[in-house]
DNA sequence: AACATGGTAA
DNA sequence: GTAGATACCATGTT
């Protein structure tokens, strides 16, 4: 067991990893010897050595029972077990998922998952018991405390909007405060008598209140000013005060705002999972806020329209562009029987007004949160959408909304109840927790891999693709200094350039597939395109030229292959494609990878037969290229981390184009090899322009130099190891990150110091 | 066309 | 080591 808790440098290691079943089979059997917790436990971990394992006692029947739960809150599901799928039902709702690759998923208990539990409707000593029985070892005392803390809180603190003013409302029921934690932290000093916070004041909400009003048992209301929600939310966190705040509508009782009618057309039968996230929504007849998280292509839409359709209240829908308006405008026709006029766009093209005393207003969180100078017909409709009250604010592509102006949109508008919806709840900055005060708990995830199981998304075979760099343009790679122009090169690799080649004749001729190729560097997306004679689009391509390569690629026979730079990531409706080959990407952005295998997930009634034989076959394809030996390595396995995540593993191709061909594919001949280097050259000249010329003389320009080249050997260490870790047959257990002992809740951290 | 904004970092 | 500045390509507004 060569990788099982080594870590590099005597740096403390707490992954646990098991290259097999056996292997962990092995391990569970190794430990089933020791006998004893004892009180030492722990102690390995404070010292810095890797986490213990050995010394937890094992249940007799362990075998028959799916989880390991540790002390520090993590919990491991064996997905083999045939308790599988009523474990995994609990513990999403319950816990965090890390990494859920096939035989294994590790999950993590953490307070907001524990928010999102109780809110859903789960008892604390419901958790407790259900855990207990599913767990191989007896529970952790740590793990039994840390979900009493968590949860005692819960439902104390209510938010409510009522005749348009905002009321937080604390309900106690019985007040078990604990009181350990929560005068910890000294950030507010002044005590003020919880009635006299009212809207106007702009003091936070203090801790001292909340104790007070908890303690006297009584029921307190008191207004808020709509600028400070979102800071008293935050306050409220588990990571503060604790008090999580309730924020549910009880839509069937709203008698101030009109009803909208509007039902869900008969033909749309929501999916099981679908079903799922909007019960887990509406679980207790009331609406709750919250985020569901979906694959792309799962129908995340319809999901949307069922929730606006079971409030009947007015709805305002916020999407990032015009195209997505228009298509939740489209989706909200399309299931729902809502009338043509109840249904509004406002986007800078098309300014429906909005008629009736009730209706849907799709919109983008741009308008809405826009603080420059509006048109007057803008200033009119901007005005209705601030003074209504919307029994539904629904939001697309959620992950979007911690960006500092897209925040705005929640307190500027006045809503009841708030559904954020995406597929990729990953950010590169840690903003993503924002969304637990911003919106709400997240009430559902998918598991992508049981809804390919299930045929609902495409079965997506993805692939890295190896392409060693020509001699010639390695050579140059190593000279240049300037990362542009390095990455030219890479992006331009003749090798790479004809298992692009080789890949578009292979699925459009033996398969017949659609193809789209996603490039990021302009110059590369032209030059691939033009020389395969292929359609491109990118930002500068007019509204009327995409449309018409766009009708030619759903139509035309003739036309199997797009090239798209980064517009396709977002704005974009794309046609039927099944392939994506991506020859140069946006760094280590794990969230452009996983939209971009969403484009095809879409991709199915083309192989149904797909599992017939017993034999499951891929209907989509995936490939990343890239050239080995270059920065390029290191980026593309960062960026496949959150498809990891979800379970899926990347196949290595190192052989393409095959070696019998020849002429066939471009650039055979070292003459045009070259040629092709000495564009490339130039043009990154141009490109950079000025920066080449003080790369020479100055004193500032070498100095940068070196600290530059300084980082890159930092780098290359980096990617060694990146390298070893994806080579060494663990696909899928290598854990995103691992949890910063220092970022750990307060509440675990007081057990481990 | 000019300006503001987002997300990411090569 | 990291926060801030900056660049890039995208979108949206007027």
């Amino acid at each position: 067991m060569g990788h099982h808790g080594h870590g590099e440098k005597g740096r403390p290691s707490k992954k646990i990893k098991f290259a097999s079943k056996e292997e962990y089979r092995a391990s569970a059997a190794a430990d089933d010897q020791y006998e004893e917790g004892g009180d030492d436990f722990h102690d390995g971990e404070r010292e810095g050595k890797k986490m213990d394992f050995t010394k937890l006692e094992l249940k007799p029947d362990h075998a028959n029972r799916p989880l390991w739960a540790c002390a520090d809150g993590r919990i491991f599901l064996e997905t083999f077990s045939p308790l599988y799928k009523q474990a995994y039902d609990f513990l999403i709702a319950i816990a965090e998922p890390v990494c859920r690759p096939e035989s294994m998923h590790e999950y993590n208990l953490t307070p907001h998952s524990l928010y999102a539990a109780v809110s859903v409707g789960l008892e604390t000593e419901t958790i407790i018991a259900v855990l207990s029985k599913l767990s191989k070892t007896k529970l952790p005392k740590e793990m039994i405390d840390f979900i009493h803390a968590s949860t005692a809180n819960y439902g104390k603190v209510k938010l409510v909007l009522k005749k348009n003013r905002l009321l937080a409302d604390d309900i106690i029921a019985k007040a078990r405060i604990s009181s350990e934690g929560m005068h910890g932290n000294d950030g507010f000093t002044v005590s003020k008598p919880v009635n006299e916070i009212e809207g106007g004041h702009d003091e936070l909400i203090n801790e001292v209140d909340v104790a007070a009003a908890a303690e006297e048992k009584e029921t307190h209301s008191f207004e808020i000013n709509p600028d400070q929600v979102e800071n008293v939310k935050q306050r409220c966190l588990p990571n503060a005060l604790n008090y999580p705040m309730m924020e549910e509508y009880d839509f069937r009782n709203d008698t101030v705002n009109p009803d909208l009618d509007m039902e869900l057309k008969p033909q749309a039968q929501p999916r099981p999972y679908q079903e799922k996230s909007l019960s887990k929504m509406f679980g207790n007849g009331r609406a709750r806020s919250g985020i569901i998280v979906l694959p792309c292509g799962a129908g995340k839409s319809l999901v949307g329209v069922s929730a606006a359709s079971r409030i009947k209240k007015s709805c305002l829908c916020l999407a990032t562009n015009a195209v997505s308006v228009d298509q939740w405008a489209f989706q909200f026709k399309l299931w729902s029987t809502i009338r043509e006029e109840q249904i509004c766009r406002f986007t800078s093209d098309s300014k429906e007004r909005f008629r009736g005393n009730v209706g849907v207003v799709v919109t983008t969180y741009n308008m809405v949160a826009f603080g420059g100078k509006r048109s007057e017909e803008s200033e009119k409709i901007i005005e209705e959408i601030r003074n209504r009250e919307w029994g539904l604010l629904l939001m697309d592509e959620v992950h979007v909304v911690p960006a500092h102006m897209f925040r705005k949109v929640i307190s500027i508008t006045k809503s009841h109840c708030k559904l954020g919806l995406t597929a990729t709840l990953v950010r590169e900055d840690e903003r993503i927790t924002d969304l637990n005060f911003l919106i709400g708990p997240k009430l559902y995830e998918a598991n992508w891999l049981d809804l390919v199981k299930g045929g609902f998304i495409a079965n997506v075979q993805c692939a890295e693709v190896w392409c060693p760099m020509t001699k010639e343009f390695f050579a140059e790679y190593l000279k240049k200094e300037n990362s542009k122009k390095r990455q030219a090169l890479y992006v331009m690799n003749p090798n790479k350039f004809r298992a692009c080649e080789f890949l578009i004749r292979f699925h459009e001729q033996q398969r017949g597939d659609k193809i789209i190729v996603f490039a990021d560097n302009l110059f590369a997306l032209t030059e691939y395109a033009m020389k395969l004679r292929k359609p491109m689009i990118y930002g500068a391509t007019s509204h009327v030229e995409r449309t018409k390569i766009l009708d030619a690629f759903k139509t035309s026979k003739e036309v199997n292959t797009i090239f798209l730079s980064k517009v396709g990531d977002n704005s974009i409706d794309i046609p039927e494609a099944n392939v994506i080959i991506q020859i140069s990407s946006h760094a280590g952005s794990r969230r452009q990878e996983a939209q971009r295998l969403g484009r095809i997930l879409r991709a199915k009634g083309r192989h149904q037969d797909r599992m017939a034989g017993g034999k499951e076959e891929y209907n989509a394809f995936f490939y990343s290229l890239v050239s080995t030996d270059t920065q390029e390595m290191y980026y593309s396995t960062k960026r496949q981390q959150f498809l990891i995540d979800q379970g899926y593993s990347f196949k290595v191709i190192t052989s393409l184009p095959p070696a019998d061909s020849g002429p066939e594919l471009s650039y055979h001949r070292l003459d045009d090899q070259l040629q092709l280097l000495g564009k490339v050259l130039s043009a990154g000249d141009d490109a950079v322009g000025l920066e080449q010329l003080d790369e020479d003389a100055d004193d500032v320009a070498l100095q940068k130099a070196r600290r530059y080249s300084g980082s890159m050997s930092a780098m290359s260490g980096a990617k060694g190891m990146v390298y070893m870790e994806y080579n060494s047959g663990k696909k899928g257990l290598i854990k995103s990150k691992p949890k910063d002992p220092t970022k750990r809740h307060q509440l675990f951290k007081k057990r481990f110091g």
